[in-house]
DNA sequence: CTCATTGCAAACAATTTGCATGAAG
DNA sequence: CTTCATGCAAATTGTTTGCAATGAG
């Protein structure tokens, strides 16, 4: 139901991109559209090292200091949003394919759940407003124990 | 108002951390006071490095080291919580002395405002009926323009 | 006395950068 | 042709770890 609205998203995502490269002078070149395509493939939070394995294993050989540049333009054209939970590394993520949402990660499996649920934007609305501020990207992260790890504790000892 | 009712934080603080210490047979040191002391003195976020030169402006010469590992154990002990804005570092903050708060981070000049608004803390219980899982912990970081950088958009080009 | 803790320096892991080569416009 | 992008390897940053010396219980 609500992916039925992003069918066409891997296209338009590869015109957004096309486009921003353009009006900045930067190149389109094959190895950007080869990442931006894996990504929005994927439709899932990932980390930076699994998506050169990804590629790897497709036979794609992009250097990882491509991938991290590469994700830095993503970013700032509003693409990609880049998740920090309490581990060393970050996460990134599609925007426009997965839409709003939320997570919440299990602290005895490590699971990241993706939570949709809009009432936190009215929060947000009710902030801006209280304190002046413009919210242009936001992040709630919910850390706890899962449905699983409750039952069974030591699962992950 | 708020703080108010915190003003023997400082001193309960100590406690909490010495019987947390003594239930698992870890050592009263010195340097772990110092610390703890430094870090509810200072009644907001701060990062490793700055708890560091903060003590060493005090005369205190306490190793890089000492200060991950005690900041490990006031986390476990829940008297200290650990905050990953997107940027390279970890931010830590005193958790009871500030009370419960949220976060919001101004992209410009990277000041962070401290939020108290409880109305979170309801979507919250009713996600965690709805999905089953349980949260001990959580984090909501808003990004954006203060109200002083959306006056004046230039002030940190 | 014994074991945890400290400080130091070296090790790490994720990310970034400098530079020579290669390709897009 | 010019300029930006790539890949590689080396550098950097925040954090962690091994080990000998020290100090708390």
């Amino acid at each position: 139901l609500r992916l039925s609205r992003n069918i066409n998203y891997p296209l338009r995502a590869a015109g957004i991109f096309s486009n921003y490269l353009q009006q900045r002078e930067l190149k389109n070149t094959p190895e950007r559209f080869i990442i931006l395509n894996e990504i929005v493939r994927m439709r899932k939070h990932f980390e930076a090292d699994s998506l050169l394995v990804q590629l790897r294993i497709k036979n794609k050989k992009i250097s990882r200091a491509t991938i991290y540049r590469t994700l830095e333009l993503l970013i700032d054209c509003g693409l990609v949003k880049k998740n920090k939970f309490n581990t060393l590394h970050s996460y990134y993520e599609p925007v426009a394919a997965l839409g709003q949402h939320d997570h919440f990660i299990c602290l005895a499996c490590g699971k990241i759940i993706e939570i949709y649920d809009k009432s936190i934007m009215n929060i947000q609305k009710k902030l801006q407003k209280s304190h002046r501020f413009s919210v242009l990207q936001y992040t709630y992260h919910l850390y706890g124990h899962c449905a699983a790890c409750k039952r069974n504790p030591n699962r992950y000892e």
